[in-house]
DNA sequence: ACAGGCCTGGTTTTT
DNA sequence: CCAGGCCTGT
């Protein structure tokens, strides 16, 4: 058993596994395999050690990392140990869901309404704009973005309301805020993000009898990503190992780029502080890419001040050559690395599924997108509108929320006039006044307003306000709506308290369903257009979702259905069945890898950003976040720069990035730019041509390359909308030749095309036929080093170009 | 209630 | 340039 579990390990991963007393920090580089370590130190202490499951702690920052702990250590085990974040088996789960789950079984200790709903970063800041509303500061002077985050970053400093020390008239407003917006999310029986970690390390700071019971249970700890922990979740770990010490941190000083969260690398540092007596252990050993690439990373990496010194190794040998292109805009660049994504998907030597472009900001996907349409070839963008920050799904669940926590009058300001019931907003804001003073939620209100003096939301509420237990009413008391406000505001408080008598008889798709069909919800959605259908379609998705808990005890399900909604991104069940190009930014690269790896926008400014020219730290944040782009080549890495680039529609000259200054010099980096290819074979070699985003301008012809001299570029064309699917060429519509007719004469940045002895397949008036555009006519043909590129015009999709070696086109 | 015009601000993101 | 918020007018 053993032998199994520590089959192919390294020496060093060994010793990583079966170190088992005591704090071990694991030092490991990208690709070293620590998931693998961490996975199978879980199996050794169950199987070896003998330790219990649920003496067994394991937590990450992604659920995407937590499910596939699970998933390796139930393949490890043969499954034959009972796998689950419940409290009878192992614990596996992000540093949130852990931590929700301890605050609703300690909801008594920790001071909170057990039926505690989470709030996202959308509901976060209508509190926060609620608090100032109440404070009477004004949104556009303080806004609540800014505020949000001051609180957020308190917060993660542990820093309470009352501790919080206003140095400046900033902060000293943003002192009140927190205090205020902690009274409303009290009030709301809400807890933030935040909120997660910060009370549940507060409940084991100040209560030790709570802090016992969890160092009691949890002998063995592993921690992943301990670079991205910030202040609170450092000091969570801490205390829960305080007992045992048997911490295992796994992380990379290099990798965190999650500064501007909170996160500190300098825990890794701390570990070793606070834990004198603690192994360090480095996994310097790369399985992942190619020496070349490595070569690279390390380049990058080595001129950081901060960090403990690491070098990257592989057998794999030197590879590849790692090209540095330099394009001339941002649609050659798109362009540059298209082609040669076609080429390498034409000759066999990746397909696209292998090929991920990554960027700095989302707003580069634009032009990389644009050129993947207009060729006509396959992508997923990831990262775009995320399935549970829909509409349709936001105002179902907060219907949920709603009567699972009356107490939640953000989710009842969502919901109590979608659709229309006649409750308009100052209907609303009265209602909001007025129960405030009446020391009840707003549903407690509305019970009042009906004349339901029993109804359970006027005794559950917690209350700010000045009565802080809700006296027995004899009456209710005189309320301020008119008739008609009066009637409508019943109904909808009738329809509420049957859900609420309903819900513990319901599963969640049940109660769900009688929600939106009895709130009208259903029909007001599916107005017969197709977006109605579609988030229609959505809504039974979530439905089914809601499903996997029927089985759940009758008093649990709705809790645990709510929670895991408020935990996930569907960013975790990222399709990766579909052979599809990736764009994705750097950030959401991480922990990701591919076989071909394009970097585009290294420019300065870009990539490293503006943002970060003037500090050393963000500068070396930076810094990490090229290595960490470097390092998810496998095989074949691409450094792409552009002479020029449009930023908020403005057009400017950017200097290469730095970065690139760092590896051009090692061997086996080619830096084969556009400009040298000019040089070598001349800018007089071809004319015009229409097929746009790959050539040059001479040098002398630069001033009148300005964007007018060009043609009108996309300019009317809208995204196309999101589905469910990542888009694909498909559905996409063609523009217009993007070069003005008659232009001065450009040279061609590609290679030259072939010599003599080849024809081509197609001439112009040939017809086509291509399995995805229909029917087309070749409008031209040209040669290239390796293949043939057609410009064909389909019927109703437009004009495409395509190489003849990878789009299966026939002659008819 | 909603369309349309004006203004503003625009790293990175998980939970 | 372009998305999102806010205001105004129907």
């Amino acid at each position: 058993m053993q032998e199994d579990i520590l089959a192919g390990l390294n020496p060093a991963q060994r010793e990583a596994v079966t170190t088992v007393k005591g704090p071990v920090l694991v030092l490991a580089g990208p690709g070293s395999g620590k998931t693998r370590v961490l996975a199978h130190r879980v199996a050794y202490l169950l199987r070896v050690v003998g330790a219990p499951p649920r003496a067994v702690m394991a937590v990450t920052f992604t659920n995407k990392a937590a499910g596939e702990m699970k998933e390796r250590v139930g393949r490890l085990l043969g499954e034959s140990v009972p796998v689950s974040t419940g409290w009878k088996g192992l614990t596996i789960g992000t540093f949130h869901s852990i931590c929700a789950r301890i605050l609703r079984a300690e909801a008594g200790p920790a001071g909170l309404n057990p039926n505690y709903v989470i709030y996202d970063d959308g509901e976060q800041l209508m509190a926060i704009k609620q608090a100032l509303r109440d404070l009477k500061l004004d949104e556009k002077l303080y806004r609540p973005e800014a505020m949000r985050s001051a609180i957020s970053k308190a917060k993660n400093e542990l820093v309470k309301p009352e501790q919080f020390q206003a140095g400046t008239y900033f902060e000293e407003v943003a002192r009140r805020v927190y205090v205020r917006y902690t009274e409303i999310m009290s009030a709301n029986g809400a807890l933030d993000f935040d909120d997660l970690l910060t009370r549940t390390t507060w409940l084991l700071q100040e209560q030790p009898e709570v802090l016992h019971r969890y160092q009691d249970r949890y002998e063995f700890l592993l921690v992943d990503e301990f670079q991205d922990t910030n202040t609170a979740q450092f000091e969570l770990v801490r205390l829960l190992a305080g007992k045992t010490h048997n911490l295992f941190a796994v992380g990379d000083e290099d990798q965190s780029i999650y500064a501007f969260r909170g996160a500190d690398y300098r825990n890794v540092m701390r570990f070793r502080e606070d834990f004198p007596d603690s192994k360090v252990i480095l996994l310097e050993h790369n399985y992942r890419s190619t020496q070349t690439i490595l070569d690279a990373a390390n380049a990058i990496i080595a001129k950081n001040r901060h960090r403990t010194p690491k070098k990257l190794r592989t057998d794999r040998g030197q590879g590849l050559q790692v090209t540095v292109h330099e394009a001339y805009d941002e649609a050659d660049e798109a362009a540059f690395v298209v082609k040669a994504i076609q080429r390498l998907v034409s000759t066999r030597e990746a397909s696209l599924g292998d090929c991920a472009v990554m960027y700095r900001t989302n707003a580069q996907s634009r032009s990389l997108e644009d050129a993947l349409v207009a060729r006509g070839v396959p992508y997923r963008l990831v990262g775009g509108t995320r399935f549970y920050q829909r509409r349709e799904i936001k105002d179902a669940l907060a219907y949920l929320r709603l009567v699972h926590n009356p107490a939640d009058n953000i989710s009842l300001m969502r919901v109590i006039n979608v659709p229309a019931r006649s409750i308009g907003d100052k209907t609303v804001a009265a209602l909001a006044a007025w129960s405030a003073e009446q020391g009840v939620s707003m549903v407690g209100g509305l019970a009042l307003v009906a004349g339901d003096l029993t109804s359970p939301a006027l005794s559950e509420t917690e209350t700010f306000a000045a009565s802080a237990t809700s006296p027995q009413r004899a009456a209710p008391p005189q309320h301020p709506f008119a008739a008609a406000a009066q009637r409508s505001l019943t109904a909808f408080y009738r329809m509420l308290a049957k859900w609420i008598a309903a819900k513990d008889g319901l599963t969640v798709a049940a109660l769900l369903e009688r929600i939106t069909e009895e709130s009208g919800y259903a029909t007001w959605l599916r107005d017969g257009t197709e977006e109605g259908e579609d988030r229609w379609a959505n809504l039974q998705e979530l439905r089914s979702v809601a499903a996997h808990y029927d089985d759940f005890p009758p008093e649990l399900r709705l809790t645990a259905f709510l929670e895991e909604v408020a935990l996930v991104s569907d960013q975790d069940e990222l399709a990766e069945e579909s052979d599809r190009v990736t764009l994705l930014t750097i950030h959401t690269a991480k922990g990701l890898e591919f076989p071909v790896v394009f970097i585009v926008g290294l420019e300065e400014n870009i990539f490293p950003h503006s943002r970060s020219m003037e500090d050393p730290d963000q500068m070396e944040e930076e810094r990490r976040l090229m290595y960490v782009a470097i390092t998810r080549a496998k095989d074949r890495l691409y450094l792409i720069h552009a002479f020029r680039r449009m930023i908020y529609g403005r057009t400017e000259v950017y200097e290469a990035s730095r970065f690139l200054r760092d590896v051009k010099g090692l061997s086996g980096v080619s830096s084969a730019t556009s400009s040298g290819a000019r040089q070598s074979w001349g800018a007089e070699e071809r004319g015009g041509g229409a097929s746009g985003g790959d050539r040059w301008p001479r040098r002398d012809e630069e001033a009148a390359w300005t964007p007018s001299s060009h043609g009108t570029r996309r300019d009317t064309e809208s995204r196309a909308p999101f589905g469910k699917t990542p888009r694909t060429a498909a559905g996409s519509t063609a523009r217009g030749t993007p070069w003005s007719p008659g232009s001065i004469d450009r040279a061609k940045a590609d290679p030259p095309p072939a010599r003599g002895d080849r024809q081509p397949q197609f001439k112009p008036g040939d017809r086509v036929d291509h399995g995805l555009f229909g029917q087309g006519i070749v409008l031209k043909s040209e040669l290239t080093t390796d293949d043939e590129e057609v410009t064909v015009t389909f019927a109703g999709k437009g004009t495409k170009t395509l190489l003849a070696g990878f789009a299966k086109l026939r002659k008819v």
